[in-house]
RNA sequence: GGCCGUGUACCCAAGUGGCCCAAGGGAACGGAUUGCAAAUCCGUGAUUCGUGGGUUCAAAUCCCACCACGGCCUCCA
């Protein structure tokens, strides 16, 4: 099968994905994961679930893919743009934070933390980090339950990160500064700036707003990053020939890189702000200390995620968690398809219309795919032989024969809107005579890349439960009603389900219900 | 100031020189169905691609200018 054409920031291209290990793979993948100070949102969730789309459309191909996704548990400094390190550990805030819900209460049961921990921090928002990952089908955080390594946490790296200081300070490419702090020299390395456009010569001393020229005083170049900060005050901190203190925090990801896939890999992906300044140090550190001529071959950034056509940031507000919307009654399937049907080199608009407008879609698949396992069913229990004996002789019904066009479209930089177009001419065209094992196979390989088919039910809480026991009571009553053809009551019964944001549904075979996204 | 991305129907969104009087989904509308609905199924739906020029036999696609929106330039996915 075709290798996978991905776009990749550094050159700019479109390029086959082609594996330092050769065509049979496997891909080497390394993932910026999330940091673990809060829960993660949805914007944090395109990102990796645009590397987790990657990763399957790579696995379509038959080429396995090694995917490594880090989970960032040390604690860094709200005021990091000082480059040095400056302001509040973020830790530090979260714990803050907890202690205040505790007090009042807010906690989730059974989460009996001490907020004055900072790994007990880390380790409670990595674990619900990974219940919303499986919840959104992201593949590694399954993975990560019989493979632990595939999920690195930093604390567990830092005599690695050590070495990799002491390596670049040997080759010259960095130093210790008059403060203590050790620096990584960017103009050891000529070509920094070369991922973001943020040549040095282009840089803006403190264009962000954020760097001011007193903390430049330590440092030969403005841009230069630490490496290792010592402070023995820090929240978290380690011993190292600095003095006890703590990492920079690009040096993370260029250290469990390496240790995990190799000194150079095939893939690396993050949101489009970690281009600059994150990835760009992280190439700078990695080339400098292991030499080579690359340190990944493709660079697959997706782009922010807005929220009703404005800005998702913290600062506004404006932003949902995946358990917020689950909360809602979103189910996973659909926010996963939403935060991933645009393309990732798009800013997306996530909005609550295109939520229901792929809850549809999905809808209708799951039908087919139900459909398609009933007449399955149908034919073994009436032991039909001679119909799977014309269905085994059948051509290719139209998903079987969707399938290449669905496979080429993701493998052109994945055009997901393709792939799905492709999927739902196929449904609407006639398949009577198709072999249903055939076609629900089919079927069934495209959701190996979009991963709804599985995850199509809303979140069960203690929040659910009872609404399901309010509506079930309802619709008792309901139902009674109407047998005895009174419809007036019927309906009030209905406005008030309307109400609880369910929506009723009468058919042949009895009345369901739905809940309605508000 | 530098680097980068985007502008296609009411909304989301594909298309990157002829197969485009432009895919797919949703909404809307019409029909079937229904106690009435919802859901479902069938059908309708842009002679036009931010604006203005240009190149070409041919442009949504290439070039120039302009307008608008978004991102990054040491917190951020």
């Amino acid at each position: 099968m075709p290798a996978v054409r991905l776009h990749d920031t550094l050159t700019g291209s479109v390029r086959e994905i082609e594996p330092i290990a050769g065509p049979q793979g496997p891909v080497t993948f390394y993932s910026c994961g999330p940091t673990v100070y809060d829960d993660a949102h949805i914007g944090n969730f395109r990102s990796f679930l645009n590397a987790d789309l990657l990763r399957r459309t790579i696995e379509l191909t038959g080429v396995p893919v090694r995917h490594v996704m880090n989970i960032t548990d040390v604690g860094h400094m709200t005021d990091d743009a000082q480059a040095d390190g400056g302001g509040e550990d973020k830790m530090a805030v979260a714990g803050r934070r907890l202690a205040e819900a505790k007090k009042s209460g807010q906690l989730p049961a059974g989460a009996d933390i001490d907020p004055s921990d900072p790994l007990a921090i880390a380790n409670f928002y990595a674990d619900r980090f990974l219940q919303d990952a499986r919840l959104l089908g992201l593949k590694v955080a399954d993975e990560v339950q019989s493979d632990p390594s595939i999920m690195p946490r930093p604390t567990r790296w830092i005599p690695q990160m050590i070495d990799m200081v002491r390596r670049l300070i040997d080759r010259g490419h960095a130093y210790v500064a008059g403060d203590g702090v050790v620096y990584f020299d960017v103009r050891s390395f000529p070509d920094y700036g070369r991922l973001s456009g943020n040549t040095l010569d282009q840089l803006r001393e403190g264009q962000g707003g954020r760097v001011s020229a007193a903390n430049q005083a330590n440092k030969r170049h403005p841009a230069d990053f630490m490496l290792w900060k010592p402070d023995p005050a820090h929240l978290m901190k380690w011993d190292s020939p600095w003095g006890p203190g703590y990492p920079g925090w690009h040096l993370e990801c260029s250290a469990m890189a390496a240790g995990l896939l190799g000194e150079q890999i095939d893939l690396h992906s993050g949101g489009e702000d970690n281009i600059f300044p994150h990835h760009e140090c992280e190439i700078a550190q990695s080339r400098c200390c292991h030499g080579g001529p690359a340190f990944a071959r493709h660079w697959f950034h997706t782009r922010h995620l807005m929220v009703e056509g404005q800005k998702m940031s913290k600062s506004k507000g404006n932003f949902f968690t995946a358990r917020d919307l689950f909360a809602k009654g979103v189910t996973p399937a659909a926010l996963r398809l939403e935060l991933v049907r645009t393309h990732y080199r798009v800013n997306a608009n996530f909005t609550l219309q295109g939520l229901a407008d792929g809850q549809r879609m999905i809808d209708r698949w799951a039908r087919h795919a139900e459909s398609l396992a009933s007449a399955i069913e149908g034919l073994r229990s009436t032991g039909a032989a001679a119909a799977a004996a014309r269905h085994a002789a059948a051509a290719s019904g139209p998903l079987e024969r969707a399938v290449e066009d669905f496979g080429a479209a993701l493998r052109d930089d994945l055009n997901v809107a393709r792939a799905i177009a492709t999927l739902n001419e196929a449904l609407a065209k006639d398949h009577a005579d198709a072999c249903p094992a055939r076609e629900l196979a089919a079927l069934r390989r495209m959701d190996t890349v979009l991963g709804v088919l599985d995850r199509n039910a809303p979140v069960a809480s203690k929040a659910s439960e009872d609404l399901e026991a309010r509506v079930t009571e309802l619709l008792s009553r309901r139902a009674a009603a109407r047998a005895a053809r009174d419809w007036a009551a019927s309906d009030r019964v209905r406005d008030e389900l309307q109400a609880l944001g369910v929506q009723v549904k009468d058919g042949p075979s009895g009345t369901t219900w739905t809940r309605v996204v508000r």
